[in-house]
DNA sequence: CGTTTAGTTGACCGTGCTCAAGGGGCGTGG
DNA sequence: CCACGCCCCTTGAGCACGGTCAACTAAACG
């Protein structure tokens, strides 16, 4: 973990995050960029960001690089319970509860701001519809939550794994990393496995089916979708769970 | 639906269930309870109280009954995904959100306090406590939301029955429902199937081994935990995740 | 050049699903 | 008062979806 300063930082995700659910004046906007810009830190891959057990203080901001959110059981059984993308907010208002009852490990190299509560907290008291984006994004997590209750619960593994493509490359556009109908994917097959309730044989056998019907290209961590419209049928995809405007 | 007014409504399961997440002090309880009590609906079980689609403008807190936030597919598959016990507010902060994602049916009859948004911000705006206590009740929903990912794609169907009846027992116990070992169980297998994303057959017979292993008492409506230790490790259960004071 | 990590394939097996039938409790109506 | 229907629970039989175990390949890395 390092301190990251000046050029090349980008912070234009989380604008384009926030902005999906509330209208972000310019104004807002610059102040987020300097807030965000004032501690940039990077984390390799496969690390704990936050772990359960924790004690909320900070917050962090993912400006680039991708994350699981999972938690474990005692026989070491792991579930991803979501991805954490660039634009995200880690773990807003988690300082609300004494401790973090589930760990966010980084899948990638990891770029992130980490800010105060106190400053964050005075960012949100300043600006009406900033601290509304945020609390949406809380929210939508949270149905984004319920989703994966549903996926994993009541589709079968080749809807299961076709539903969760979907999810993830609507959230991409949204942050503006959706380059046509492809998509940068450094997830590797367990950790899709761990996301869908999948062993990583079954996973890979689905991903191959998947292939096979000529709905995605998934090679050399990079995911193309052939057709879009039928991956959603195969998945049962509805995305207003999204709440993404527009 | 109809308007239920004066003598035998409690608010209490409210009171205590916002007192496990935040200190209310006796007078915040009174504003709480006055505020409750100006609008006290009743519904049957079996219909929806609110329903995916719906544009949220009010907010329901539950004095009695219980309810299920559930998702369904097209073809009629059904996933419930959170109980709502007595003394939860259905979908506070849901007005952030121009749709609902979700809908919620009573599976009992249910008494509920229906409060108008603008009275609801009042209410919070002039104790921060209450405000927090609400917030607070909103990411527990959320960590509940992860751990039923777990739940139901990690845990086999042993483990995910009897993790979810503790969970429930938790709930309860922190409104005051919990009599020694025994609660009021008024759920179906058929809804305990649709919660863990088992077959209703299958659940049964999971039912069945968890009474054979002397863990349960289940029968006409009343749930017994004959050992609750025992219980608690054939879930894989940690209660960190209800973020209950103490 | 050995080691590690990720992906792939085959074979076998078991948990949990489907289909089907029947029983008990309860409310309703003849 | 009994008949009927409905809802919920239960049980049996067969099967399939997906898990487990194991081996092998390919790429990445020090």
């Amino acid at each position: 973990m390092s301190i990251t300063r000046g050029i090349g930082t980008q912070t234009e995700p989380v604008i384009r995050r926030l902005s999906a659910l509330r209208s972000i004046s310019e104004s807002t906007a610059a102040a987020l960029d300097r807030a965000l810009r004032e501690r940039v830190l990077r984390m390799d891959a496969g690390q704990d960001l936050i772990a359960e057990g924790d004690r909320p203080d900070r917050i962090r901001i993912i400006l680039s690089g991708w994350l699981a959110r999972y938690k474990t059981l005692e026989d070491g059984r792991r579930q991803i319970v979501n991805f954490v993308l660039p634009g995200d907010t880690c773990d807003a208002f988690s300082y609300l509860l004494p401790r973090l009852d589930h760990s966010i490990c980084s899948l990638t190299t990891v770029i992130y701001s980490e800010i105060e509560r106190d400053r964050f907290e005075a960012l949100m008291a300043g600006d009406r519809m900033l601290a509304e984006a945020l609390w949406c994004e809380q929210l939508v997590n949270c149905a984004i939550q319920r989703e994966w209750a549903v996926n994993i619960g009541r589709r079968v593994a080749l809807e299961r794994v076709a539903h969760l493509l979907c999810e993830i490359v609507e959230r991409l556009r949204t942050v503006g990393l959706l380059n046509g109908d492809s998509c940068g994917f450094p997830v590797t097959q367990m950790d899709l496995a761990d996301a869908t309730g999948l062993s990583v044989v079954h996973l890979n056998r689905t991903l191959q089916e998947l292939r096979a019907a000529g709905l995605i290209v998934l090679r050399e961590r990079v995911l193309s979708i052939s057709d879009l419209d039928a991956l959603r049928n195969a998945g049962l995809f509805n995305p207003i769970y999204l709440h993404h405007a527009g």
